[in-house]
DNA sequence: CTCTCCATCGCCATTTCTGGGGAGTGAAAT
DNA sequence: ATTTCACTCCCCAGAAATGGCGATGGAGAG
């Protein structure tokens, strides 16, 4: 047993994050995490431009803020990319050549993140979505097989960390009881296919008033202020796929 | 090493899975993951409404053809109970007590699907959505303990599955798009966030109608028919996060 | 047996979008 | 050096969406 050794072991690293009780004990489970695989960083970040970022890991705060002050996350093509897929990616593959990516890329390997990242996304109920990202510096060669052998630890501790985030912050998800009715999906849904509330009363075949009902009501219950913003937050929180 | 062995080590299912280049592949797969754990079923269901049903495993066809003949898909407890979660459920935690889910219930016992169930929920992008689940026959203890041991797992093995459920349906992936300038970016989030047209261009400070540019600019970009529907689709794509 | 929620229908006035024109600047890319 | 593209500004008329009023019947839950 290596219970007593200063290294944990994954299972115990994976046992801790299921322990965690408060924010602060991510932060610090995440340096474990760092210098139990020997990289520069790992970092932890729910995506929402909405609420309030909620990012550890360890990163330096003067980046994390840096990012938020920049509006880095509309243009950074990590979370563009990674949102679009389901599996893991590395950095390398991404598109970087925009203007505004590279100015983030040099920005942040000037603010000490690592020439090399890989990031793990994670989806949660409601469309929630988090990133969970390993950076170094090194060869690529080295960076591949470090990620060959490593990338189902990442997926598992990716899952823990997101896990804890979203018991930490229920609020969230909480008005998720107020899912919308068969009628209210269809309508959103053709709404956001693009149909017109004509097209989409004529498709469902029901009267465009009647239509309309569902719309306020959708409207209503995801709390938006137009049918644009309850498309919107349909789609963001899972309710509809187009 | 045990590569000789008839019994395969966890590592070279994932490997299986991971090399698998069509449907029926994953279909033995699932039978070699049912007899390494020795359990009685493991299913992977990907779970839409609107297009064909995906599903491979060790449940009978005849359970699978009910199923959906019935809809259950309606009322299961599970596919409810898992799309609000991030964390697999253990079946007893779900809520039974509605007609139709008892009915549901009685009816997979009495095909073969087990007393004990398990499902991890997994998500992909655009609201992509599946549950890897497994079932058996057995004590609430003996249950409880195996899953203890064997989460990570089946966290990892649902990933894989799905993974190349994702691959062989490429449909579903959208296509890479043009990105949006930052100017349309910020059109279309703010759009997205409730705005109406004269809101956004005070926001942006800037005229009506070059905000009436930037939309029909995004919207041409995106193949959208109109407002709603770009903003729909910028949101499905990741361009924008609200 | 209420009570809530879903599904369905109608009218009117006002606000907001949409689609059709056109035009000039500066920066970046080829 | 020429082209491309992002960004900015302007007008008008018709189409579409919104807000507020109200109503009936049915299914399921407590």
């Amino acid at each position: 047993m290596r219970r007593q050794s200063k290294v944990p072991t994954l299972d115990e690293i994976l046992e801790a994050l299921e322990r965690a009780s408060e924010f602060d004990e991510l932060q610090s489970i995440s340096e474990i995490v760092r210098d139990f695989f020997s990289i520069d960083h790992i970092n932890y970040h729910w995506v929402s431009s909405s609420s309030s970022p909620y990012v550890c890991g360890t990163h330096s705060k003067a980046w994390i803020a840096r990012y938020h002050e920049k509006e880095y996350l509309r243009v950074d093509p990590v979370i563009q990319g990674c949102f679009q897929r389901f599996h893991p990616v590395d950095w390398k593959r991404l598109d970087w050549s925009g203007k505004a990516a590279r100015a983030l890329q040099a920005d942040a390997i000037a603010h000490g993140v690592g020439t090399q990242g890989y990031s793990v996304p994670i989806r949660g109920p409601n469309g929630q979505f988090a990133l969970f990202t390993l950076n170094h510096t090194c060869s690529d060669e080295e960076w591949a097989d470090f990620m060959r052998r490593n990338r189902c630890n990442f997926l598992l501790i990716a899952h823990y960390f997101n896990q804890k985030a979203l018991e930490f912050e229920p609020e969230r998800a909480p008005e998720l009881a107020q899912s919308l009715s068969p009628r209210e999906i269809d309508a959103m849904t053709l709404l956001a296919m693009g149909y017109s509330r004509a097209q989409v009363a004529e498709t469902l075949s029901i009267s465009e008033h009647t239509l309309r009902v569902y719309i306020e009501s959708a409207r209503y219950k995801l709390g938006a202020v137009n049918t644009t913003n309850a498309v919107a937050r349909a789609l963001s929180r899972g309710l509809i796929v187009i």
